[in-house]
This record gives C-alpha cells, structure tokens and sequence, in this order.
DNA sequence: TATAGTTGCTTGTGAAATGCAAGTGACAAT
DNA sequence: ATTGTCACTTGCATTTCACAAGCAACTATA
C-alpha cells in the first residue's frame, strides 16, 4: 500500500513523505526564523539573536550549526584577528523562500495584523 | 525600524512577523503531517494514528484539538451510538495546501527519494 | 452470557528539548 | 588596567515529547 513500505534503498528518519522529511530539517519553531532573517540580508549571530522574537542563545547557535551541516547555510570566516564568521544561505537554503513566502500569503489572509519584515540594512563596518 | 515595535493594537506571542505567527500554529515535527493526511481525505483518528510516521496518540489529540481551536480543522460527529466524530479541514485549513506544495517541491529537488503519498482510499464502512 | 476486539482517546513516566541566566575566551577601546 | 563587544558555551529549571499502558463505550463472536 504505501510506497514507504517497500522502499528500503534510502533511509529516511520517520517516512519518505517529502513533508515528514522538510519538517525534520526545518520544523520547528525556530529555524525558519532563522532562514528568513538570511533571507532579510543578517549575516551576524549577533543580527539573528537582536531579531524581535528573541531567540535564546544557545538555540541560535544550535540552528547555525544544524543548517550548516545540511547545507543550507554556509559559514564563512570575515575576520581573522578575533576569527570571526559570517553566515549565508546556498543554493539549497535560497530555495527555501517559496516554502516562507507561501506561508506569508497565508498569513496576510488569516492573521491579520502580520507584517512582513523589511530587508535587513547592514550597519556600516569601519 | 521595527515595524513591529510601533504596533501594539494586535496580541501576537512572538512578534508581528506573518512566519513566525505561522510557525507559531504549525511549527512543528507533527502537525503539517496532520493536515497532510486531511488532504489526502483521511477522517477518523485511527487513520490518521497509522501514517508510517508513527505519531504518538497523545500528540495526535493534543493537535487535533488545537487544529480545531484555531480553526483549521472542522470535527464533527458521524454517528451517535459510540460517539465517534470525524475531522476535516475548514477553507483556512486548504489553504496550507500550498505551503505543503512548496515543501514538496524543494524536498523533491533536494532530497531525493523522498515520494509523496497516494490519496487516501477509504475503508468501506458497513 | 462471556470473552475478545475496535475506536478514540487519557494517563503516567522517563527522556529530550527548550528557555533563561550567567559565564567565557578572544580581542578592541578607553 | 578596566570596560566593552562578539560569539558563543554551560548549568539548570521547566516544558514538551515519546512510549507504554489503561480505559470507556460500544460491537462482534462463541
């Protein structure tokens, strides 16, 4: 009956559902958030963590490194006297803006009162 | 800056941002797979208990009920001796529809293996 | 009538994830 | 020498989750 039962050749966490498998790299409450504030042009730890939701430190830091290793977000050191990186999406994570913009469209039509962000103005480093 | 700073007339938990009051809703592991088995027409509980995912049935009544209160999900009573009720999805609750389209398009670009499932076809019921 | 089975949950318990505050290392600025 | 910033890490209490079992209300079978 379900193809999931047959298959055996891939090994998937919960099913082969695609659904089943975003959610187990992107479903939770947080790192969407993350992704959107890529998206919004935040490329610093500090820019994600000033974000209005206020996501715990240790999270954040979680959610980098879970999306790295993925490869949805790729981690690149700016700095090197006190080593320093910065944090951008690939390819991969880039094509994760229809899965956010449809859930904008259904917002704006059920939530109303929700606003998008604007894109994030990078402050000038001298 | 923050749009979300100014606005003070609407109660949301995190921030105005249409993704996260989504992610707020259905940001988790269980509750898309949920409304995906309502897509594809499962109805009763038991249906839903027996998607290869394996949901714990303490999860699957915590989310049902919350489905129902914030309206994305319609229970209704089918018959009266043992009352049994079914679930499906309101208009609010298609209209995820493309949320999880979009999911399935990247998962299919990006996670190969992953197949999505059949329609569900309904047990004949005597 | 007695026993077993089905459905749709609820309850209990341990494990895991989360949230919050505080701390730390490497530097920069005063 | 002291304070500050950034990018985290650590500890700990709280919450959520997963797993198993139980249970009420029937139905079906012997």
């Amino acid at each position: 009956m379900f193809i999931a039962e047959t298959d055996n050749q891939h090994s998937f966490d919960r099913s082969i559902c695609p659904i089943a498998n975003v959610l187990d790299l992107v479903g939770d409450k947080w790192t969407l958030l993350v992704v959107r504030d890529l998206i919004l042009g935040k490329s610093y730890y500090k820019e994600f963590a000033e974000s209005p939701e206020g996501i715990p430190t240790n999270i954040l830091a979680d959610r980098l490194k879970r999306l790295e290793k993925v490869g949805i977000v790729l981690k690149t050191p700016y700095c090197l006297k006190p080593t320093r990186y910065q944090y951008e999406l690939t390819e991969k994570g880039k094509d994760l803006v229809p899965i956010l913009e449809s859930m904008v469209s259904w917002a704006t039509k059920y939530l109303p009162g929700t606003q998008v962000f604007p894109v994030h103005e990078p402050k000038k480093r001298r």
